[in-house]
DNA sequence: CACTGCACTGGTCATATTGCCCAGTGATCG
DNA sequence: CGATCACTGGGCAATATGACCAGTGCAGTG
């Protein structure tokens, strides 16, 4: 479940130069290709990598407007809001919090103008009693996990 | 800018398996392989596809607790908050937002009694007036691009 | 209408990488 | 002490890759 220097420095250049290939991994860390292959492989199956798939950005498939929307649920609807926003293909990400709102989803859309429509959509629905939208204007830190691949490497050291 | 249909379907497939390949690509979608390069370079250059990092697992990693945080900041002191909370690296995302808050952040903790602590390093910052910390519960619906790659290929679609 | 540019096909080629195997070695642990 | 484990360094056949090519159908342009 922890990880080692070596497995940070092998998801660190992976997310560098995903392109790299294990041949040339091995290389650059002065280990045996074997090795990088079994490390990957435990990594991939312990779950630490869940795979490898595109990041797509979503402003360049014509989607530039990010917002999040804090809905709070009705008693006993969290099921129903759930399959309701899952078919949203506007909803990038859900999830359900703590504190004053019950659920908080990411949302995409085509404009500002549009993002009215996404979220008229995504509160059509019966169990939702109230959404707040935080439109997105910057995005400093963009998602990122290298930073703690290295500190979860670092408190592995002895 | 815009994809067409051929495209989501290399998207979609390349989603759903990301180590198959641009040969088994060509075969599963019927086009030479030399299409599927061809779309795939213009789709990396276009910015569509970002790359092909590895998806690293925080909780995996030991960082099993999310939550969001929503910052209010001394007016002025925007930069100098983002490159705070850039140092962080339990700080998995940053973005600046119209509304209540005034930027929307994304953590990982160890525990949540280790999400005091790194709320603590998050708002021990002068820029920062206030956060307000919700706690993420489940995850309905993990990010996701599929459903908007195949909108954004129907759409284009004649 | 003819022309041009474009994307796609279906094929070849040499090269590099992959997945798999092996024996040997050093360290750790019970 | 013996066993287990991870890593090394090597070798193998099979495969995918990137780079080409000529030919074809289509759309838009003049």
């Amino acid at each position: 479940m922890a990880i080692d220097h070596l497995d940070g420095r092998i998801i660190v250049l992976l997310a560098r130069e995903p392109r790299i290939g294990v041949l040339e991994m091995s290389r650059r860390l002065g280990v045996a290709r074997g090795t990088v292959q079994a490390r990957l492989d435990r990594l991939q199956s312990n779950g630490v990598i869940r795979g490898f798939g595109p990041e797509v950005d979503p402003a360049a498939l014509g989607y530039p407007v990010t917002a999040f929307a804090t809905l709070q649920i009705r008693q006993g609807q969290g099921a129903d809001v759930r399959a309701h926003l899952a078919t949203v293909p506007e909803v990038l990400e859900l999830h359900t919090t703590t504190g004053t709102g019950d659920m908080l989803c990411r949302l995409v859309a085509r404009s500002n103008a549009d993002l009215q429509r996404v979220i008229d959509r995504v509160v059509g629905f019966d169990g939702i009693v109230r959404a707040s939208t935080a439109i997105v204007m910057e995005n400093p830190v963009p998602l990122r996990i290298i930073p703690l691949v290295e500190q979860a490497a670092e408190d592995r050291e002895t």
